[in-house]
RNA sequence: CGCGGGAUGGAGCAGUCUGGUAGCUCGUCGGGCUCAUAACCCGAAGGUCGUCAGUUCAAAUCUGGCUCCCGCAACCA
């Protein structure tokens, strides 16, 4: 060893003495409904970094929650007919609820928080005011367009074209008082982290936040809102409440205990800053601008890295409600067990970018990697060492030329585990783990043991390859048990290894495991699954959930429905009853399209020129991607007359009706076209 | 020229930062073994790494142009 290395040795090891803590947390997910694959995934890979620093040694504070608050739960609640904290209870706390779901999939989280707590509510409050103190949050007028039927305020960039975004009608000016955080003041040290640091991972995100956010410019963003009560008051003018974003990002501090004493104060000092954030791309911006800036607000150390990972995509798609799409992970961990899910989520896919979801990617993997490699590897050392020797291996053993290879591969290992394990590659650690196990299947071949048996001179070597097994069966077991926490309970138990033989020390090197150790075969771990009857049986699982919550809808959906009948997905929402009057205003009638042609600005939209039997008008429609405009030239359809003109691509063009079509389950759509029959111009009703 | 990501044997992916004979899993075909969960092991077929040009002794990898796909943004009255 040279000096250098010992140096370095002795760096990492005050360095560790120093501070031999790890904090690491997931977001806080926004329980207005059941929670999908996404935040499982999500949890998950923070549970085996949060398992594997712990094996490392480190002092672990792994933080989860929930984000309650919000005009959306409030809106979701009154529509349930109960208060948004019995709501919000019953989505956290409640049956195949966020707790439920991450008992079931084994996540050893240390803290809990619902951003309902008064811990938490009472320290949002202190957070609110010390930055107001500083001048960083100001009390200013919110000049926005405002919908008087929505009661809703939107900014200029919100708006569509001069109307509210939720009902399209025309908005007004009008001020309200609010309390702005100054954003503004912190962009340069925020680009600056960005761009010259490892803060936020992977690189590429970095990219698009400078480009989007920073350099158009940050503005000073409000922080409070009167227009919904379900969140935090600001104490000191408690008509407003604090916007959801200072509510859930100090949610990591205030679970350490900061600024109120549910927890130790000491707690905060020893684990802030945080080690790392995993979040979801889609709230990288919240995580990666406006968190470090209020927190320099605050004065306060910043996290040192936040992560942000990549979506499951389903069909190539974003997973959607809409769409009828979303992954229920209850479902998957209940029949395949949690450790399986765990892996496969983990093993698929690259943890920084999106990767495509299936049913059969699943099954494949469990099958291949956890039954055909690792089970029936465990299966067949337990069994030979069982069938040999009663169990336990015989002190008297021989080496042999075949042994060099294994061992050097499995006594590597830790070290090229570790590397990756801190690029959060989990795809990658687990593909060594599995490099691994693949070779010391064929190590079997290469000894084949069952010939080492006949001869009472060879067995000192039969011997040795069965102690190889078991040794290298017990380093994967020891790296696999962040991930797979239970499986490898039960690969510990069949090889006999006690816990002082489950440590990351006892991994840095092959042969910890005493040479006479006793295995005996036990069930099968990871039992073989029959893909097509599985995939048969999922599909048909998920086509009775969905009719099951079709069924708990409102009492006038169909029973069975038949070929050709809409499923509850496309259903949807009911509106409420109009009078015939109400209906009668709609104004629809047959047009014939006279032009059509893509719009260059837009990938969605069709220009028409339709004649509505008294004059040619203009209608811009959102269904580029399912008809040509050929397709539609000369076409006579439905459209609604009467409804109010419309500016669209910023004024360039005013569309004057709209295309009577229907949604299709492929979330295409479907024109009705009129024949030659019907005249130009005639009323529908 | 709004922002970003992607295009690698039949499928799904890694490799691209830090150029040096193209790799993994599945599938297909042939062989071996029998300890094991009809599992395991070996071999073969199959790719001009989207396209065009440039830099270089050498390009999947670096540079520039182009095509197509996917997100975001805008937008579907």
């Amino acid at each position: 060893m040279t000096i250098m290395d010992t140096m370095e040795k002795k760096d990492k090891k005050d360095k560790k003495d120093s501070k031999n803590t790890f904090y690491i947390t997931t977001p806080i997910y926004y329980p207005s409904a059941k929670l999908h694959i996404g935040h499982t995934y999500c949890t998950v890979a923070t549970d085996a970094m949060a398992r594997y620093k712990r094996l490392q040694g480190y002092d672990v504070m792994f933080l989860t929650g929930t984000d309650e608050h919000g005009q959306k739960i409030e809106t979701k609640a009154a529509e349930a007919g109960v208060t948004p904290q019995q709501f919000v209870d019953n989505i956290v706390e409640g049956k195949q609820g966020v707790k439920d779901l991450w008992k079931l999939m084994n996540i050893s989280y240390d803290r809990f928080i619902r951003t309902t707590d008064t811990y938490h509510v009472a320290a949002i409050q202190k957070i609110f005011k010390k930055m107001y103190d500083k001048g960083d949050i100001y009390k200013g007028t919110y000049k926005g367009k405002y919908c008087t039927p929505c009661e809703s305020f939107w900014t200029e960039s919100q708006l569509v074209n001069g109307c509210c975004p939720d009902c399209g009608r025309p908005v007004v000016d009008a001020e309200e008082e609010a309390y702005f955080f100054r954003l503004s003041k912190y962009a340069a040290p925020v680009r600056d982290l960005l761009e010259n640091t490892d803060f936020l991972l992977p690189r590429s995100r970095v990219n698009e936040m400078i480009h989007n956010f920073i350099e158009p410019g940050l503005e000073d963003l409000c922080v409070s809102r009167t227009s919904f009560t379900w969140g935090v008051p600001v104490d000191f003018d408690p008509k407003h409440v604090v916007y959801v974003w200072i509510d859930a990002l100090f949610n990591y501090t205030t679970a350490l205990g900061f600024l109120n004493d549910a927890y130790p104060d000491a707690d905060y000092q020893k684990f802030w800053p945080a080690d790392v954030h995993f979040v979801g791309k889609e709230i990288v911006r919240f995580h990666s601008i406006i968190w470090p800036a209020m927190l320099m607000s605050m004065d306060m150390p910043l996290p040192k890295r936040v992560f942000g990972h990549g979506w499951l995509l389903l069909d190539g798609g974003k997973m959607s409600k809409s769409k009828g799409n979303v992954v229920d992970p209850y479902l998957l961990a209940e029949r395949y067990s949690a450790d399986a899910l765990r892996y496969f989520l983990l093993r698929d896919f690259p943890f920084g970018t999106d990767g495509n979801f299936s049913n059969e990617l699943l099954i494949n993997r469990i099958n291949m990697d956890l039954a055909n490699d690792l089970g029936n590897l465990l299966s067949r050392t337990t069994a030979m060492a069982d069938k040999y020797f009663g169990g336990t291996l015989p002190a008297a053993q021989a080496t042999g030329p075949e042994d060099e290879e294994l061992l050097a591969l499995a006594g590597g290992l830790r070290g090229r585990y570790e590397a990756a394990m801190e690029k959060y590659a989990f795809q990658t650690a687990l593909a060594e783990v599995f490099g691994v196990i693949a070779r010391a299947n064929k190590y079997i071949d290469e000894t084949a043991p069952w010939v080492l048996a006949k001869s009472p001179d060879t067995l000192p070597r039969l011997s040795r390859v069965l102690y190889n097994l078991a040794e290298t069966l017990r380093l994967c077991g020891v790296l696999l048990k962040p991930f797979m926490p239970e499986s490898c309970d039960k690969i510990f138990a069949q090889l006999g290894v006690d816990p002082t033989l489950q440590t990351w020390a006892s991994v840095a090197t092959f042969g910890a495991l005493p040479a006479t150790a006793t295995l005996h075969k036990g069930e099968n771990i990871f039992p073989r699954i029959d893909a097509a009857k599985e995939l048969a049986a999922l599909d048909a699982l998920q086509e009775a959930q969905k009719q099951a919550a079709a069924d708990s809808a409102p009492a006038d959906a169909p029973a069975a429905p038949a070929p050709g009948v809409a499923t509850a997905e496309l259903i949807g929402e009911h509106e409420p009853k109009i009078a015939y009057d109400d209906f009668a205003k709609i104004e629809l009638r047959v047009a014939e399209v006279r032009a059509c042609e893509n719009l260059k600005e837009s990938k969605k939209l069709l220009h028409l020129t339709v004649f509505d039997g008294e004059r040619e008008r203009c209608i811009l429609s959102g269904i580029a991607k399912w008809y040509k405009p050929e397709d539609l030239v000369g076409k006579r359809l439905p459209i609604v007359a009467n409804l109010a003109p419309r500016p669209m691509m910023k004024g360039k063009y005013t569309s004057e009706g709209m295309i009577v079509a229907a949604d299709t389950a492929d979330g295409g759509c479907a024109i009705a076209f009129y024949g030659a029959d019907v005249p130009v111009g005639t009323r529908i009703h």
